[in-house]
DNA sequence: ATGAAAGCGCTAACAG
DNA sequence: CTGTTAGCGCTTTCAT
């Protein structure tokens, strides 16, 4: 049996009370005495059950975060920054996974909100009404979405996306592609957006295709309606799509960037292994975790009136290898 | 405030036991007081405090899992074999990164065990002496590792190797290399281990190339090694450095499979997407991390003896593009 | 500065 | 079948 905080009191000759206090006020002890707890303490091995603490402080030191695909890699570097942002805070975080399933979402909440102090949801695919209800008994915050004034950290998806487009129109590009995500992902109805302006602005042609799921095979499917648009480039909704869609091109024989540029987001570990490298906008994944921690834990600690409610991180485009100038007779319709 | 066990009795009329019983063990109170305490618990939208359950429980329905590195595909995967089965039997589970540093797995096996019934140490990097004491209060399994007789899930990674060597030794490969991983890598010696044998009883000469970190760059950091060593084939710790492999051949314009095969291991995602494809041993890591849920879930349930400490799971060959038969001429000491 | 006592939300005897 | 009582491990008044 694990020793508890009467083991220690015995072993140090005081009362409970005094134990809790040397140990987590100790100001409020005579050295002497939190000396002599903390010596038994140490000898017994003690360590305080958080959970019987949870239950008169209403303070657990937990945090969850809810995901929808661990196994995308972009969610696997934000978790690594929720995580290492909550051991620094001396916090254990749950972490689950909803396999993109909207409805997954709210019976996660509710599931683990009694356990932890906060709730991150990130790239919550449920609508906004649902997500408005979502959460009445923990404090939720937001990684990748808005909704209604929830505190929420946020990407500047839309100035990506100005960024690579305006570095494609520089290159000549007139008519370029856009392969997008899932219906129900903010950051996609945030990078259209951004792209429909800048489009606009540039004069440039945007095309849509279709959404596709937001992973390998969604590129290799969109591959061959992209290169039919005749765009000259195209943007991906991340970079599994645009892995997947240089991997249909090389299929079908057609050079990337020679005879169609591609761009990519997120910027995911695995971009910069592709041959060539992919260009990509490059969102700040772990530094959006640790914000969002961050974020959470002083609305935790100081209330709603902390300081800003929402933040927004810059994104960068980073230029390699499927980027070049537009070719001099697009691939109109057809690739030869 | 959220409603208590107090309020749901109150509102139907009952004692705290009485709902306390209805909801857990519903077949000892009578249909009708069930009906009036289930209608109740509904109507205030109440749900259980774990924490307090747990206090008297000894239970608290959480599992924990200490992965080195998130990031990496392989554990990824792992993670949401985990997650769905713990799900499953209504745990949360607490995951927790060790960025491939084994000081950390105990720090933080200390701080998941009080919360948690169970712990779920995936491939630890620790030394068996540590692992040994880490870990007396909860109940703790391993994965992708053996140590003591600690109750462990592993994959047949001897086998695997063996089905690899062999499929290379059938189209003709005389001298293999084997790119390996950490030192401190049960899997990896595993490997190394079934590797030797199944060498020496198929007359294949094996080359083994230094120890590298288990990703892509150093796959990209051993290819020249390989290339060197004059072996027509390589075995790659893990996929990821197999890709990173692949990765620096292409650039130095050393053709895959003509001139060396290449085969890696674990069989994530992206070794489907690479070009050519990538000849892999595949791993069952979702069923893995079902399976370890299960073991740990039975040790807690029925106790130490309620079946076999110890399960071995298949691993299989997946040929695909890497691999071919041997050059003629190896390769012997340039490219050329 | 320290101790005694109350109680967080829940379940487990023990009566009835 | 159901209510009463005790108490899990801890913090927090309230005394002293």
């Amino acid at each position: 049996m694990a020793p508890t905080i009467r083991d220690v009191a015995r072993a140090a000759g005081v009362s409970q009370a005094t134990v809790s206090r040397a140990l987590s006020m100790p100001d409020l002890v005579r050295p002497a005495t939190r000396a002599r707890v903390e010596a038994a303490a140490r000898e017994l091995g003690y360590r305080p059950n958080r959970a019987a603490r949870g239950l008169i402080t209403g303070r657990t030191g937990n945090l969850g975060l809810i995901v929808p695909d661990l196994a995308n890699p972009f969610f696997a570097a934000v978790v690594k920054g929720v995580q290492a942002a909550a051991r620094a805070a001396d916090h254990s975080v749950f972490i689950a996974d909803t396999d993109e399933e909207a409805s997954a979402e709210a019976d996660l909440v509710r599931a683990l909100a009694k356990q932890v102090d906060g709730l991150i949801l990130c790239s919550p695919r449920a609508p906004d009404e649902e997500l408005a209800s979502v959460g009445a008994d923990t404090t939720v915050v937001l990684m990748n979405r808005v909704a209604g004034d929830r505190p929420s950290v946020t990407v500047d998806n839309a100035d990506g996306m100005r960024q690579a487009l305006e570095h494609l129109a520089a290159l000549g590009h007139r008519r370029v592609a856009f392969v997008a995500g899932p219906r129900t992902s903010w950051s996609n109805a945030q990078r259209e957006e951004g792209l429909h302006r800048s489009a606009e602005a540039g004069g440039v042609d945007l095309v849509h295709v279709g959404h596709f799921p937001p992973q390998f095979e969604g590129g290799v499917a969109a591959a061959d309606l992209v290169v039919a648009s005749g765009a000259t480039a195209v943007i991906a909704y991340n970079d599994l799509v645009a892995l997947g869609l240089l991997s249909r091109l090389g299929v079908r024989g057609i050079p990337v960037p020679d005879a169609i540029s591609v761009v990519g987001c997120d910027d995911i570990g695995m971009s910069a292994m592709s041959h060539p490298a992919l260009t990509t906008v490059s969102v700040p994944k772990r530094a959006a975790g640790r914000a969002t921690v961050g974020l959470l834990l002083s609305l935790l600690n100081a209330g709603p009136d902390a300081g800003p409610m929402h933040r927004e991180l810059p994104t960068q485009l980073i230029v390699r290898g499927t980027t070049g100038v537009a070719p001099i007779s697009p691939t109109k319709g057809s690739s030869r």
